[in-house]
DNA sequence: GTTCGGGCAATACATTTGTACCGTTCCTTG
DNA sequence: CAAGGAACGGTACAAATGTATTGCCCGAAC
């Protein structure tokens, strides 16, 4: 998640900004000043020009000096991923409405990390964890299983059985592989046997 | 999620797929010609509009003809959220080992959808619907809270006391929010006192 | 009033950029 | 061997494109 760091905008500035996201969101590509000149409905590029100044000014834009279709929008980064954080939510009780946008949810920084794979889980091993049959997991591939904390969420592959998701932990030469559900047991196994493929990053659930 | 139904490319025509997707990726936008042409070692554009070619007739990309820096893959749609979904996992015993990509988890239909917006979860009343304190919930806001189905995740309003993220239930004139935990007692309200704000879409828990 | 900044129009210009054309080489297929 | 496709180099050109400059209008601030 990130903030929205951005001063405050005129209606014009404003207006050409609203169009520009949802133009990128539908193209996927950066519009030519001459494209939002149009768009905007002015008749020379000039007008553009000062808005897109007074906008990257102001931190909502970026682009690449001299290079067409460039732009890009720093205030919702992804564009797709754009989703406004209102406030908090529910509890036991009820908590105070929110009334505007707080923050960014911004799952780009974790969607492009690279060699990021996913799992479908099967099953309710980890349910007391909050890690439900059908969730989708996103996991980081691990390099170094020796620096991974105790408690740790991984997806291991046991020799010759099969891949399994479960908390690590690490005794001497042995590993355990603990159950998020009192009704599965710990699996003790010597360290050489475990292959841990990747740490739990995030947990999507759509529904 | 989404399928990558293409035909087949050669090394030069992958090597070059794999760099567009890579710098894409990182700038959020598609190089001109010319710079696919120096990232590739060539002296000379015709290459790459070949390439280009074979890669539009293969179904692989696409780009608006005569406009700079257009190009768009098709393989995976945002390019970000293209991540592998390996195979199932886990389950309460082993389930065998995945080898190859099954398909690929495709946030963007999801992310895309205009007006989403989230929240943070506060507190602990939806734990047995695996909602965690501490989760952010994507919801789809409601125009017509005539057709929610009962039992559906929704946020609420109510009249003078805040928002909360219950199960949605109808009776009659009555509206009941039912956390999904022991601990706390449904809210029973008439429905002229409850405004339902949005639906759950999906869970994104981030470690 | 004066000043200053934002916004618009018009024009100009050097680059960038997509595209086309020609010829060559290499490899695979028949 | 011949034929075809893919790839590469070189060149050329019209159009698209970012950018700079000048002048004008308007409203807010002083």
């Amino acid at each position: 998640m990130t903030r929205a760091p951005q001063e405050p905008l005129t209606t014009a500035q404003q207006e050409l900004y609203d169009w520009l996201a949802d133009y990128i969101g539908t193209h996927r590509h950066s519009p030519s000043i001459r494209q939002m000149m149009q768009a905007m409905g002015l008749r020379s590029p000039a007008p553009i020009q000062s808005r897109l100044r007074h906008l990257q000014q102001k931190g909502w834009i970026t682009w690449q000096e001299g290079q067409a279709r460039t732009l890009q929008l720093l205030g919702d980064m992804v564009g797709a991923a754009g989703i406004p954080v209102l406030g908090a939510v529910a509890a036991g009780g009820l908590v105070t409405a929110f009334d505007d946008v707080q923050e960014h949810l911004d799952l780009a920084p974790v969607l492009e990390t690279r060699g990021l794979f996913a799992l479908t889980v099967n099953g309710d091993s980890m349910v007391d964890s909050h890690i439900a049959d059908g969730d989708v997991v996103l996991m980081e591939p691990v390099q170094d299983p020796q620096r991974l904390r105790n408690g740790t969420v991984v997806s291991a592959l046991v020799a010759g059985s099969g891949t399994t998701l479960k908390h690590f932990h690490r005794q001497g030469a042995t590993v355990v592989l603990e159950a998020a559900n009192p009704a599965y047991q710990p699996i003790e196994l010597p360290a050489e046997q475990v292959e841990v493929q990747g740490r739990l990053v995030a947990v999507w659930r759509q529904v």
